[in-house]
DNA sequence: CGTTCGTTTGACGGATATCAATGATTGTGG
DNA sequence: CCACAATCATTGATATCCGTCAAACGAACG
């Protein structure tokens, strides 16, 4: 339809790589949680974390795995799922720059409940349990920017369980694609684009449907000239039809 | 069915009351938030907060109400809602003694995302968002604990999320039992008794799915004694059964 | 004892999962 | 640069799960 030969989709560059102590730094500096600190305080996290690249597709963790590691999103998009029942991936949440993928809780003792894929290039800061408790305890205004962010997750979360418990497919389609939009939305020419490469496997995933019923919504959808979209991507032209739709 | 002549959940009292002083603090001390501070630091809190109580099926707040209090249950089971497309809401998490209620993000800035309602007779302490900060940065131990607190619900939620996302609508109701079970059960005669007032109507809206396709799923599980039920109780004879129909 | 609320059961139709086949896009190896 | 393979997307046909409507029943409460 469109025809466009590459993906809209930022997928990063070719290779990975560990990410320059440039980029970690700037990275550090700017995630939520560390905005508060200073250079000084913001060496001090630098020093306890090292830098993992990791390659489109690549599994980070899986699910079961023992936690040993807290990882922030540096670069990229990482894809949290928990297998089901039938040993489909169900996909939980979505990580961005500054995000927290892996275990605060009992850090160290028990294991990753989600399985981390990234879904781009990604560059991930690694933080040991007791390092990562150790900046907690040194830098006050971590844990509660750490507490702020957490929370808002499990707003979000909530809100996602919402959108998937009620209504049609159709609506909960919508409302999937609004989340997303409003998470890792850009402007572009060809409408609000969601800026991960997702399958309509991964858009069933997330909206409890399947993967032919998601097709078939996008397909009338953009018959009506509401979304364009391809191969693992979605732009939303008309967000406001859509955010209709999903009530 | 059984010919049992009230639930057997626990209402708790007939008529709501402000928590006595003593039980203020045993419930403080009891919170996994609070449960690393010594007694001076406890009065401290103790001093920031007001108790509350509430009659079982009276509101705390409603969505989209300005966010001035962050609540702690102290007794009781609080249930969070989110309204719906069609006016119908949506059962997004349960609160238990020591759980927080309403916002940690942005406090007092913007509104509750959700419905708290009381399930039981319930005692409340209330803190005002300033008060909470103060306490978060007075007693950094506490902020660890929320920090952790919050996280396991992040985690609960997503396991909901996976839950309610995947299979057919029988696997979706057991396994919203299991997990309540492994949240609020406790043993009794009837067997692993959920101890929250639940309608079908509520399990529906955990499950995704309507009162009338619950209530012909615990029938069924019901004449094969797998459980049993009544007004607004359900109790798991087979926890195991359920969990394997759960996947 | 009547009213209200919650539950149960039945019948029915439509939304949607399932099965199946084709078409499009991307990346690979010749 | 082209052809091939692999992955993903689309579309259709069909069966069925389950949501909707409707009615009756039971329990709790004043």
């Amino acid at each position: 339809m469109a025809g466009r030969r590459h993906t809209p989709v930022n997928l990063g560059c070719a290779e990975p790589h560990a990410c320059s102590p440039a980029l970690r730094r700037r990275a550090l500096a700017g995630a939520p949680m560390f905005r508060a600190l200073d250079d000084a305080a913001l060496a001090d996290v630098d020093a306890r974390c090292t830098a993992v690249g990791v390659a489109a597709g690549e599994v980070v963790h899986r699910a079961g795995d023992p936690a040993d590691w807290l990882l922030v999103v540096a670069t990229g998009r990482v894809k949290l799922t928990r297998p089901a029942v039938d040993g489909t991936e169900v996909l939980v949440d979505l990580a961005r720059p500054g995000d927290v993928v892996g275990m605060l809780t009992q850090l160290g003792e028990s294991a990753y409940p989600e399985t981390a894929t990234a879904l781009t290039t990604t560059c991930l800061l690694r933080f040991g349990a007791e390092d990562f408790r150790e900046v907690l305890r040194r830098h006050p205004e971590v844990a509660l920017a750490a507490l702020d962010a957490t929370a808002a997750r499990l707003t979000e979360a909530r809100a996602a369980l919402r959108a998937v418990a009620a209504g049609t497919s159709e609506q909960r389609v919508a409302a999937t694609l609004v989340r997303l939009a409003d998470r890792v939305g850009v402007p572009r020419r060809e409408g609000l684009l969601l800026d991960v490469p997702l399958t309509r496997a991964d858009l069933a995933a997330m909206a409890g449907t399947t993967t032919e019923t998601v097709s078939r919504v996008l397909s009338r959808w953009r018959a009506d000239g509401l979304i364009t979209s391809g191969r693992a991507w979605v732009a939303l032209v008309d967000r406001e039809a859509i955010a209709g739709l999903a009530g």
